[in-house]
Order: structure tokens, then C-alpha cells, then sequence
DNA sequence: CATCCGTGGGC
DNA sequence: TGCCCAAGGAT
């Protein structure tokens, strides 16, 4: 695409600022070097999608600690990299890592494809993903269209075609600005951008180095862009789940593949739904706890009832599952609606030793 | 194009 | 407090 007039103006000014104002990103080369390593990369751009950098902080300085370079986590066991993700959320993306790692490795010598094509042909790696380690990590001219990206650029032309419909506008319009040289540097600015000035409510126009060319900042109203969908109100769900111990341990199961959790430990529980069938999955003395644990999913909010019990030595429940020390839960890398129903049980069986 | 898929923080 | 939102991808 031509680069010219308002358009280079706009990447112009953009670049400028983030060469003074960039923010210092733990996955970012530092400043005045060139030095960009794909691997940190891909992870970083693998845990950011639908994440707060804040959130992936810590989650990527323990993924690098455990594995820094590409082979290494492909040699890691699924139980350990299911565990290190637990608490980031949407666990298919741990599993498409892995998937990711090891077809490098397998398939590519263990270098990543430096193009958006050869990129885009790896699990988890999208359209988004594909285009941002092209640009970031190799330096390719490459359209990266985030939610960031979105919204700074439907602001900057007044797109007014409701999302998701305003997709395609919006993409073109991204090519247009978008610069042959400095293509990484221009993706981040972007979203550093979207992230710290043009942000969805109270954009800071008044430091923003785009707002003369910018037509939401013409309006009245700026923050009135992008204009979205109204959404679907989330359905309540209800489930029951077991504590079941013995011996110290806890009886955890893993959930399977597919689907919500997919993949990770976790109590055993019954079908969640508007009125689940249930049954506890052993025949014991069971204690209901007064509250259940609410929790909200993306489409979905759920109560989880809990119900815990004592299981003799040697008695098993029904079902596949583990014997986990109790003491040693933190370590069983369960997602955060399990780690707050352990939380629960904890506290209730403090009460009621409290009580005796 | 619509649906499914987590979680925590900000206001 | 409830709602909105986030460096999206797979199906």
C-alpha cells in the first residue's frame, strides 16, 4: 500500500512519540537495540491475546525462568506447562503452545518462520499473532490489528459501522498507515497507545501526538468510538463439587481436553446447567457448605455448590483422579474457580474447628 | 459470521 | 457493585 500525505503523517508522529514515551515491556528488546529473540516474542504475544500485561507479567518471567528457548519447552512434560499457565485463563492456548513448541522444533529446525504465511500455519497463532512476531521479531511490513489497534484507528477516521462489521474498514484503513520501515516499532506504538492514551473511556487527547489528525477528536465525543454490538446477557448456571479427602490428600481429577478448563486439574464436579443432575461420585458421610462459590465465565456465571467428606483408608471414589497432599495444593496448578472453592472448603472446616 | 473459551482490574 | 474490557484463536 502507498504511504503518503495524512497517512505517513500520522506514523510519523506516532514513531516519534514512541521513541521517547515506550514503555519498558519485560519481553521488549531494550531500548537502542535490535536484538529480538522470536521465542520470547511468540510467548509474550501468545499470553497477551485477551490478557493484561499486568497479568502476564509475572506468568512470563516464570515461563522464561523455566524455559528459555523454544527447545526446552518443547521437551516439557503437559502437566507442568498446564500447571505454570494455571490462573492466566483460556487453557487451550496453554495447550496450543506446547503443540506450537514442539512443531517448531519438529518441523522447523527450531527456528520460527520469519514470514506471516509460515507463521500463521502454527497452532495458536492467528492472524493477530502472525502478524505481530513477523513485524515485531523480524522486521516484516505486516498489518497488526488488535482490540488496541481497533479502537485507535476507527477514532482516528470516525469509523462509525458498528464492530464487528467495522472489521474490515478497519483493517484497511490500518494498511494505510502503516509504514514499510519500523513495522514492529509501529505495531507497539499503536498499542502503547491504545493502552495508555486512546484508551476505551477518558482518552487523554489533551498528550495525545495524534489528536490533529485525528477525527473522533474533532467530534464531541471521541470515546463514543469504536460503536459496538450490543452484547447477550450471561446466562446462571448451577454445579455441585466434591471435596474428598483421605489422609491428608484431596481426590483431583483432570478435566478433559476440550472445552471449558480443558485439560486441567480440578475437583470433581457434576454437569453445570440450569438444573444439573448430580450425584457425589463415592457413597460417604457428606457436610454441604452454606455458600457456593460464584464465579463468571465469558458467557456464563456459575454457582458452584460444595459438599466435602472423609473417605476411610483404602476406599476409592468412582472415576479416574489423584491423590494430592493437601498441603502441597498450590502446586496442583488448578484454574482460579477450583483454587477459590479449595479456599472455601478451607475456611469452612476452619469454622468449624473454631466451633469444637 | 457466531459461539465458545478465563480472569483480574478499573471505574 | 456491576459492568466493561484486554497484544484473539479455533471451530
Amino acid at each position: 500500500m502507498r504511504v503518503e500525505g495524512r497517512e505517513s503523517k500520522i506514523a510519523g508522529a506516532l514513531l516519534a512519540h514512541y521513541d521517547v514515551h515506550a514503555r519498558r515491556l519485560p519481553w521488549r528488546a531494550p531500548p537502542g537495540t535490535n536484538a529480538s529473540d522470536p521465542y520470547r516474542v511468540w510467548l509474550s504475544e501468545v499470553m497477551l491475546q485477551q490478557t493484561t500485561v499486568a497479568a502476564v507479567g509475572p506468568y512470563f518471567a516464570r515461563f522464561t525462568t523455566s524455559w528459555p528457548t523454544v527447545e526446552e519447552l518443547a521437551a516439557a512434560q503437559d502437566a507442568d506447562v498446564m500447571a505454570a499457565w494455571a490462573g492466566l485463563g483460556y487453557y487451550a492456548r496453554a495447550r496450543n503452545l506446547l503443540s506450537c513448541a514442539r512443531a517448531v522444533v519438529r518441523d522447523h529446525d527450531g527456528r520460527f518462520p520469519d514470514t506471516e504465511e509460515g507463521l500463521r500455519g502454527l497452532p495458536g497463532v492467528g492472524a493477530y499473532t502472525a502478524a505481530a512476531v513477523a513485524a515485531i521479531a523480524f522486521g516484516r511490513r505486516a498489518v497488526v490489528v488488535d482490540a488496541n489497534v481497533e479502537r485507535v484507528v476507527a477514532r482516528l477516521f470516525a469509523i462509525d459501522t458498528p464492530l464487528p462489521a467495522a472489521r474490515s474498514a478497519i483493517r484497511a484503513a490500518a494498511d494505510r498507515i502503516t509504514p514499510d520501515a519500523r513495522a514492529g516499532d509501529f505495531a507497539q506504538a499503536m498499542m502503547d497507545l491504545g493502552a495508555t492514551i486512546c484508551t476505551p473511556r477518558n482518552p487523554a487527547c489533551g498528550i495525545c501526538p495524534l489528536r490533529q489528525d485525528c477525527a473522533a477528536f474533532a467530534t464531541a465525543d471521541p470515546a463514543a468510538f469504536p460503536v459496538k454490538a450490543p452484547k447477550k446477557v450471561k446466562p446462571h448456571r448451577l454445579g455441585h463439587g466434591w471435596w474428598i479427602e483421605r489422609d491428608g490428600h484431596v481426590w483431583l481429577v483432570r478435566r478433559p481436553d476440550k472445552g471449558l478448563l480443558g485439560g486441567m486439574r480440578a475437583l470433581p464436579s457434576s454437569d453445570w446447567g440450569a438444573a444439573p443432575e448430580w450425584t457425589p461420585p463415592v457413597d460417604a458421610a457428606w457436610t454441604s457448605l452454606a455458600e457456593p462459590v460464584s464465579h463468571v465465565f465469558t458467557h456464563f456465571s456459575l454457582a458452584l455448590a460444595l459438599h466435602r467428606a472423609h473417605l476411610d483408608a483404602g476406599m476409592e471414589p468412582n472415576g479416574t483422579g489423584e491423590w494430592w497432599p493437601i498441603d502441597r495444593i498450590g502446586e496442583a496448578g488448578l484454574p482460579t474457580l477450583f483454587a477459590r472453592a479449595v479456599e472455601a472448603v478451607r475456611r469452612d472446616k476452619d469454622a468449624r474447628d473454631a466451633k469444637d
